[in-house]
RNA sequence: UGGGCUAUCGCCAAGCGGUAAGGCACUGGAUUUUGAUUCCAGCAUUCGCAGGUUCGAAUCCUGCUAGCCCAGCCA
């Protein structure tokens, strides 16, 4: 079913397309160069799976690479999450996964290079005096009193800080720049720190670490990359990024292109917001449904074709924006809408008896799994004299244009009979709680041989053979207004964030799940199988997103 | 207030001097064994604002305005 796509190219593509024309590169490689310092998120998986597929696309490499600098934040744990998450997301890097901590040796080297062309130096000034000669938004840096250090001297420090004589924070390394321009990036920025800390991949074998600023062109270029990418905030660091392959004397330097972060609207994505919810306990972890980290979003039943087809849509720009949650929404209901079977499910239940149908008969009617896709086949589904429908499915007392189950009406079970309801009882609080009908036999399969229409159909599980589970219903975690928390530090969760389901009843056919499984039920959107709870004795699901409208009362017919 | 970037429908987003693509959302109407899907139809005389250049401007020029980013030995 491939629909003609009239995407239009965007702006990176173009620029690539340039770059190629002009002889500028003669292929194209990309990376992408997450910082294992957490979990990804949907805003991650638009980098990802715009530099794979810049790559693809041109023929080029991918590239996967840790960015990992900085040992203080970095673990393993993200390490190997990440890649899972990338895996899953489709972005091959075949043999192509690098460490920037791999390239320490060659970092250090030009380093060195850059000092002996009198393009460095080594500065004793602490981190306050450093951010007092740096100056202002708008005045002027003053030049660091180490600047004229003689170049013996600074290769001879420089050697030291690696050697480990000095303490965290003693030395740095500079770029010998220009402390008065207006870009303050620019302003001599700090090239190595001295940190005696245990990196994850090269243990202790190193005491001084290269800033981002050196680190990410020198990776950039060992790799051999024509297009790093990157986001918007690292605008102002692209003539640090050409300064530094420059100086360095890269012969075919990469070039930096920034696009736009991806924002949802009305989600959390704030790191530090999802990790005190987690923290506190209020989400059951990183991969809680209610977030949208790529790990979430798989277990609530995002399939990795709907987010790339999500991404796609979204387009690339320099724009700051925030795409509707919609969107997303949209995307996995058009993927799963042919690939996934439909099934009967009924998540508040009420019983119905079907008064003139023989006691203790069970019939198993055949049902196809995807009306709209022949393809899925069809499976046995039992009926019998007493069934579950949705409570809501009936109104003692229809207002206008329902036509779903009240008395007298006639509708269609969904694959089985027509059926007209010839009563109800209820409680002492007048709540429902038996509803009474007749079927008519010559309907079976749900078309009457007389031509006789229905406007309603419904959904149902026969009660012998019914399974029993739970639906959790999760809401983003959201408030546009507020944040998620409020000034004084108290939450401001959505009250709806999470609804559980304990009494839903499934068709028996569903008793076979595996984590991750995504069905449509019929009339009530889609859910998957919970990933983490599948193991319990009735089935765990999570809903991934609403059917876009169903019937509403309206408002003045409304009950209290 | 220094520098950089961005402003096109409720939300994304094409457009690059020739008279506003597309998608999501929304609203009608048709089909329908899910009030889903599908299908048709509607949805910016107008491109942040104000001037200017031009036969002609969202696109060029000038001046405003608004938003985002930058003063980590984070990335």
């Amino acid at each position: 079913m491939e629909k003609e796509k009239t995407i239009s190219k965007n702006f990176i593509e173009l620029e690539i397309e340039k770059d190629l024309a002009e002889g500028v590169y003669d292929h194209v490689c990309t990376r992408f160069p997450p910082e294992p310092n957490g979990y990804l998120h949907i805003g991650h998986a638009k980098s990802v799976l715009l530099n794979y597929g810049l790559a693809k696309k041109y023929g080029g490499e991918f590239h996967m690479r840790f960015d990992d600098t900085n040992p203080t934040k970095e673990r393993e744990e993200f390490v190997e999450s990440i890649k899972e998450d990338i895996l899953w997301l489709g972005a091959d890097w075949k043999d192509h996964l690098y460490f920037a901590s791999d390239y320490f040796p060659q970092m250090y080297e030009a380093a060195v290079t850059l000092i002996k062309k009198g393009k460095a130096y080594v500065s004793d000034l602490n981190p306050e005096q450093i951010r007092e000669y740096r100056g202002t938004l708008t005045e002027p840096g003053r030049e660091d009193p180490n600047k004229d250090r003689s170049i013996e001297e600074n290769l001879r420090l420089f050697q030291e800080m690696k050697d480990g004589k000095y303490e965290d924070g003693a030395l740095v390394l500079r770029a010998k720049i220009d402390m008065a321009s207006p870009n303050i990036n620019m302003r001599d920025p700090i090239l190595y720190r001295v940190a005696h800390m245990t990196h994850h991949n090269t243990g202790d074998a190193w005491c001084i670490y290269p800033m981002y600023d050196f680190a990410h062109p020198m990776e950039d270029a060992i790799e051999g990359v024509t297009h790093s990418i990157c986001t918007l905030e690292f605008e102002d660091h692209r003539p640090l990024y050409d300064w530094v392959v420059r100086e360095v004397g890269i012969e075919h330097p990469p070039r930096q292109i920034e696009f736009a972060k991806m924002y949802l609207t009305n989600v959390v994505t704030g790191k530090r917001y999802i990790k005190r919810l987690v923290e506190e306990g209020i989400v059951d972890g990183w991969d809680d449904p209610r977030l949208v980290s790529i790990a979430a979003l798989r277990r609530r039943g995002f399939t990795p074709e709907s987010i790339a087809n999500f991404v796609e849509l979204c387009g690339v720009s320099k724009s700051n924006s925030s795409v509707d949650y919609a969107m997303l929404e949209y995307c996995i209901r058009e993927d799963l809408k042919t690939k996934k079977s439909r099934v009967m499910a009924v998540l508040d239940p009420v019983r119905l008896v079907i008064d003139n149908y023989p006691q203790e008969e069970t019939e198993w009617l055949d049902v196809p799994n995807n009306l709209e896709n022949p393809e899925l086949g069809s499976r046995k589904v039992p009926f019998g004299r007493e069934l579950y429908i949705e409570r809501e499915d009936f109104m003692a007392e229809p207002p206008k244009k329902y036509f779903r189950l009240f008395p007298g009406n006639e509708v269609r079970l969904m694959h089985a009979y027509f059926i007209t309801c010839t009563g109800y009882e209820t409680d002492a609080e007048g709540r429902v709680t038996l509803i009474h009908a007749t079927y008519d036999p010559q309907t079976r399969g749900g078309d009457s041989p007389d031509g006789r229409k229905v406007k309603g159909t419904i959904h149902w599980v026969a009660c012998e053979q019914a399974l029993p589970a739970t639906v959790r219903l999760y809401e983003n975690i959201v408030d546009e207004e507020a944040g998620v928390y409020n000034e004084d530090g108290s939450l401001n969760l959505n009250p709806d964030s999470l609804t559980v389901l304990e009494h839903c009843y499934l068709e028996p056919s569903l008793s076979d799940l595996k984590a991750y499984d995504s069905f449509q039920f019929v009339r009530k959107g889609f859910f998957c199988v919970d990933a983490k709870d599948s193991a319990k004795d009735a089935p765990v699901f999570n809903r991934i997103v609403s059917l876009k409208s169903s019937f509403r009362l309206p408002e003045t017919q409304k009950k209290e």
